[in-house]
DNA sequence: AGACTGACGTACCTTCAGTACGTGAAGGAC
DNA sequence: GTCCTTCACGTACTGAAGGTACGTCAGTCT
């Protein structure tokens, strides 16, 4: 059960390298880090790189489903501690307009993301995450008759696209009043969705 | 008054620089294309690129602000059509989702313009052309009391946010009720802004 | 007409992603 | 215990890319 020494080793390896390009990346972007610099970090070479990822943007897609997991589980935390399906998603929302205000988690997921996998495959990894939460509570609000009947995906792209600007915008802007100005035109928003 | 044959000749020069690289990042994107690559498509050398910009970067710069204007003025066009203030805003939303799903135009204003430049940068050149006239429109509303009172900028952030990733998806979905779906959902979320 | 400026070409440098191949320790067969 | 295989990783190298230094010649000014 103790899983072999050498299984041992390599993930550690791999995590290492995964933690410090995660560091790196969301320090300095994809563009303007080396994969030296990020070897050297980890405390290993390029070979060893090379073994466990096939490309620099190999690396960064594992970088990026880390930070996707992350997200989705402190957003599914939140949201599953209700009950009501309509107060999951407003908290699930503000999670998410939360934790995505993280500069560290913002750059690799929001920014760069999109542009190094390319928009399709960075919308396709979103969506077995934190995506489909949206789109599962949205789907079960409209079946309960609480949001008014229509087609899921368009208002799953608005709503998704709404926030990831707006958690771009609050990480940047200085006035203490955005973050909360924010969520509550947001639940403003989601508010209007509700059948009279 | 003929301007001097220099003067035209450096702005050919740069024009076709412009042209050439805006038609290569659209297509195979800014990280997929050499310079070597575009000064070939232009007819120039590395010399007159340097000549005309700073960096790759720089060059992407300027390729994007015509992007953007051309967005904008087809967009102002569609919305100063009408009288009501509200029905400039609700056409020139409908404009940017019909214009933003030209792939050429995508590609370089929503995918790679936030990575290149860095966030804050493209948010600011889209500040003093398209997405001037969304804060505009939606002031205007408030103060006509149309729109509940409240802040523009968090208002203007998740609107935009929501027609970007809108564009987004339209351009590469299928389904042929999308776009009018998508316009009906945005419209919905609009007209629940305005105060009963 | 001569001097000068500026637009651009040429040759080169540095850095980076990616590859080929060597190496030494871990794990199984006997 | 010995041999052999496997595999995780290190080393050395390559091609290409962005960027720079400098030369050159047509256009412009006086």
């Amino acid at each position: 059960m103790t899983q072999g020494i050498r299984a041992q080793q390599r993930e550690q390896t791999r995590q290492a390298l995964v933690r410090e390009s995660r560091r790196l990346f969301s320090t300095v972007g994809y563009g303007s880090v080396g994969l030296s610099e990020i070897v050297h970090a980890a405390g290993v070479t390029k070979g060893a790189l090379y073994h466990h990822f096939s490309s620099k943007a190999d690396l960064f897609r594992a970088v990026l489903e880390q930070v996707q997991q992350e997200v989705a589980e402190r957003i599914a935390e939140t949201a599953d501690a209700r009950e009501d399906t309509w107060e999951q998603l407003v908290s699930g929302c503000r999670a998410f307009l939360t934790v995505s205000t993280d500069p560290t988690i913002q750059r690799i997921m929001l920014v760069d993301g999109p542009a190094v996998l390319g928009w399709s495959e960075w919308r396709a990894m979103n969506e077995t995450t934190s995506g489909r939460h949206l789109a599962q509570v949205l789907g079960d609000l409209i079946d309960e008759g609480v949001i008014a009947a229509q087609r899921v995906e368009p208002l799953t792209h608005l709503l998704s696209g709404a926030m990831n600007e707006a958690a771009l915008w609050l990480a940047t802007s200085t006035d203490p009043r955005n973050p909360d100005d924010t969520q509550d035109a947001l639940v403003a928003m989601l508010e209007s969705l509700r059948v009279a």
